[in-house]
DNA sequence: ATTGACCCCTAGTGTGCCTAGGGATAGTGA
DNA sequence: TCACTATCCCTAGGCACACTAGGGGTCAAT
């Protein structure tokens, strides 16, 4: 999975994350890494950023604990958050639909 | 449709375009608007650039004429293009696929 | 004569994901 | 005991690339 293919999208990956409920940073990164079967693999670096920028945004909101001795920064889904991830999500369903139609391929497999 | 959102995915949808036949710039630009009904709308700032880029790396070869007066450039899909085309394409829908998945959304529409 | 469509190009900017660091605690195995 | 891994957070700097904003020119129609 290259960088440039995630651009624009990471935001709507790292909410759908936390639509499902709190979460914190290391547990997002771990869950996308599951849920795409490895196929997004995000660097700490990129997804902490990330998460401060949607709560900049208002579309999180975060909370400091400690669990275990370890400081734990824990983010929620604000409203605007939540609708936010609907938004992006037509809007991704759109944009692959898009670029499906235009390179020619069915724009979803056949279901035989 | 932002700007971020067509990130590395931009190559692919040129690519497709030529894939269908020769064509020059300007013509690519239109092709991708009448193909997604409006939806991707480039600047040519933006494809003149990303068409050099193509060429410099090998996907596609150019060759200059001249039609009514105004000089044209015109773009053909070389075979390691066409290849590109292919390899991209599977990328974007492994892509697809995967950010569905995660969002929680069917992958593909209903087909009833 | 002006406007719009046609057609090409480049320089510079900004966004945003990346790499590459830094720091800290807890548990495990040698 | 000591190394090593996993867990957890953060920042600075770099770079790729689509964009904006300009430049150039021809042709048809008003």
């Amino acid at each position: 999975m290259k960088a440039d293919v995630l651009r624009g999208h990471l935001d709507l990956l790292l909410l759908a994350i936390v639509e499902d409920g709190p979460q914190h940073g290391y547990a997002i990164i771990e869950a996308l890494r599951a849920r795409s079967n490895g196929a997004i693999d995000l660097p700490d670096g990129t997804v902490y950023p990330a998460l401060h920028r949607l709560e900049r945004a208002g579309l999180v909101t975060s909370s400091r604990s400690q669990v275990g001795g370890r400081p734990r920064r824990t983010y929620s889904l604000t409203i605007g958050g939540k609708k936010a991830v609907e938004t992006k999500c037509r809007e991704f369903s759109a944009f692959a639909l898009t670029v499906q139609t235009i390179v020619g391929a069915p724009p979803w497999p056949a279901t035989s």
